[in-house]
DNA sequence: CTGAAAGCGCTAACAG
DNA sequence: CTGTTAGCGCTTTCAG
């Protein structure tokens, strides 16, 4: 049987398709007891309006990108995505939009989004992620493609960010409160992406302030850049007393490489992460670090893009975040 | 300016809109030096096709969904989610399709799925995870909804899993040629999704074929459930000489609980997970587990549903697991 | 307050 | 090989 249509209900209500399309927009001059019968058909004939037509009628395009920048979509391997993700997705649902998802590398092709966009397969995206440049934002913006930035906040753009500096220098603060005086960072050092810029200055800034050594080691966010950074801090001459893991990942291949060095975590070294993922609790030692509500920003994200599509500029945001004190230091 | 359609291309090349539309669709006869100049005039003009006027024209709808079953979708605190999703969605977009993710919970509201189809927002859907009821099945089956199953393997339907009796025999072979003598798993008990069940049986099995003990201790899948089954193990009066967790985290959790309780692994207890995510190298010992290619399996869910949609039976599949081992057992 | 007409952008069917 | 005609399912005019 073919699919039922808007005709099909106004046939079976004994009104023309037009009364059934006032009715379904709940525009106001319908009689009540016409409604009813609509109503009555359109349950009876268990009724759903084709979104596509409706799209096409109205010009407007109820589906959000969700676009994830900048990593190798495969080799994020902890719930950051998962965590942004289902929060968008159920913030979006509540509001009458699907959500689609898309990646864009940091070759930065950025081709396929830009096609889908023409296409009009969503109206607006949130972009998510830390490595998205500054030229690959302006390429974007130049479509006019309504946009939220998501853990960056760049000037002229509504964005939603964390207060990384914030974290960073309570971080710190908790290191050098625990007798630490040589602190290293293992963060992407030559990354222009605005969360690892506020972390590396915050975090110099923080060590200049309490008068204690800081520096810096590369990582690339994984596990095991984590463990390398740790392994070549101990490789050379002065090895720091704190180690500081740009996020959880790096800091449990960090705790992990303080293990096979024989080092006592926190007794001789101490080590923290920065997320506070769940598997931050089940580390041994359970680890030290900043949480970051990822939910709550995507549900304000989502929030704001809706409103960017109706032609608002809501405020850019900046959520507070808090140290979490566990066993590493 | 409004955007570019059709006839606008078809002006600038001073053709019909329906040649335009030809070319666009690779009809055979099309004079090539009208091709040529169509093309030009699409590239000119920056011309990308409504994907809603196609979609309705064709009554087709070339958007695939990605349905997580059965958990919270903010609780999955590990990279599963981003592996099978990611996968898929390259997968998909290597074959001209879009992905919308959708969730649905334990409790079991389909409704939202169906409306969404029925809507025609999405084609066809790969139903993940190891918590779909054999009632849910049924209902959407009911829909004449295009399905795939992902991690299930149930009769009369289209199925992409792994071969988890196969791995969990492989690694109960692992703890008994290390020396234990008495295994037991953590798993949802209760849970009738069918690889808990495999798992579950294939290890019940193995035990008794290699003459050991073996026990079940549930478990939900999370860190916290595998640290407390740890600890209610050892809280009993015959505590095992090798704990397997029914996944990596449940394989964590109880890593932790060995640390607290003072128990060295593996020299008391061998400990192991299932899944091989990038984190079982970085914990103190490193995790034995088993390998679950998720990647390969998403993608071939969806060729899978991809030819279900153009009307074929592709067949069912299941994947080969590979046992990884490391320190903990 | 309700009905008839028009058309969103596209493609399938036919005629030229 | 190309152009014309029709209509997917819906909503926005505008008369009745």
């Amino acid at each position: 049987m073919p699919p039922v249509t808007l005709r099909d209900v106004a046939r079976h209500a004994g009104v023309s398709h037009q009364t059934v399309s006032n009715v379904l927009n709940g525009h106001p001059h319908v009689l009540a007891t016409t409604r009813d019968r609509v109503l009555a058909a359109i349950l009876a004939l268990d009724y759903h309006p084709h979104q596509a037509a409706k799209a096409l009628r109205e010009a407007r395009v109820t589906t959000l990108c969700c676009t994830f920048c900048g990593h190798d979509p495969e080799n994020i391997d902890d719930p950051y995505r998962n965590l942004v993700q289902s929060a968008f997705i159920a913030e979006a649902q509540g509001h009458g939009y699907s959500v689609t998802t898309a990646f864009i590398g940091e070759d930065g092709d950025l081709a396929p989004l830009r096609q889908r966009f023409l296409q009009r397969q969503f109206g607006g995206t949130v972009l998510v992620g830390t490595t998205l440049t500054s030229a690959q934002l302006r390429t974007i913006q130049g479509w006019s493609l309504p946009t939220v930035l998501f853990d960056h906040a760049l000037p002229d753009t509504v964005s939603i960010s964390a207060d990384y500096a914030a974290g960073m220098a309570a971080l710190v603060q908790r290191h050098v409160a625990t007798g630490r005086r040589h602190l290293a960072l293992i963060i992407p050092v030559a990354d222009p992406g605005s969360t690892s810029v506020e972390r590396r200055e915050a975090f110099l800034q923080a060590c200049a302030q309490h008068g204690v050594q800081g520096r810096l080691v590369d990582g690339d966010w994984s596990y095991a850049s984590g463990y390398r950074a740790m392994q070549a801090l101990w490789a050379g001459d002065h090895p720091p007393d704190a180690v500081l893991g740009g996020n959880d990942r790096m800091g449990t291949g960090a705790l992990r490489a303080a293990h096979d060095l024989g080092l006592a975590v926190p007794a001789d070294v101490g080590i923290s992460g920065f997320d506070d993922f769940q598997f931050a609790q089940f580390t041994t030692p359970a680890l030290t670090t900043v949480r970051i509500p990822h939910g709550d920003m995507a549900r304000h994200a989502v929030r704001a893009l809706i409103t960017v599509l109706g032609g608002g500029t809501p405020p850019s945001r900046v959520v507070p975040l808090s140290l979490t004190v566990r066993e590493s230091a």
